[in-house]
DNA sequence: CAAACACATAAGTCATAACTTATGTGTTTG
DNA sequence: CAAACACATAAGTTATGACTTATGTGTTTG
């Protein structure tokens, strides 16, 4: 199942460190392994992990890859938690602010 | 980390199964096993993942304990997702209403 | 064009987590 | 009040997953 192989690529501290940090922008693996304590065997299996989710994407340069974040992944969290907003206190504000957002 | 708690908890296939079963209405462990080919044991462990990561919680009644949505977990969710709303494409109808529902 | 580089992949190791069986605790029922 | 019930917990087994050390492929550079 889609959902279940997102959550378990997240559920994974260092994955989900990769991820945030991927964020902020696109980012090459050798960056991305900056001050991260992680082998580069290691990092580009997470990676894997987290394409064959589509939490993220990547693009050839040269003899770098680009890595992204790929909306699809994220799509999939927000349609799957759009189905219980039965469930949200109306008193998230933030939540109430990303709306106005996109609302527009 | 509570988010990665929650992917964790979320990312094993049969407790998403439960997970979603309990969406449905609050439900002891007994009615949950129904049709899931899954021991009495395995069940009540699974549960307590769930009740750890905030995503249920539950209610004595008498011998009977009620298992339900918890929405503290899915906010952590929704809060987590709400700081990436950039990447979300414009396209998404459903997001786009869910955002009037809860904008009124 | 040989060396350095960026990354992937293979194979093996070790920790974790999902299961099992057995048993325990509290509650209801006949 | 003894038996059945609903659930939790302990302990052990097995599968999975996160890591390691090679090694391989393609690309750039001196």
């Amino acid at each position: 199942m889609i959902e279940t192989d997102i959550f378990k690529a997240l559920g994974d501290p260092t994955r989900f460190q990769i991820f945030e940090k991927l964020t902020a922008g696109a980012m090459n693996a050798t960056t991305l392994r900056e001050g991260m304590k992680i082998s580069q065997p290691a990092m580009s299996q997470h990676l894997a992990v987290l394409r064959d989710a589509k939490l993220i994407r990547h693009e050839k340069q040269g003899r770098f890859i680009q890595y992204e974040v790929n909306p699809d992944g994220l799509v999939v969290v927000a349609e799957w938690l759009a189905k219980y907003r039965a469930y949200w206190p109306q008193r998230i504000e933030a939540l109430k602010e990303l709306l106005k957002d996109m609302d527009e």
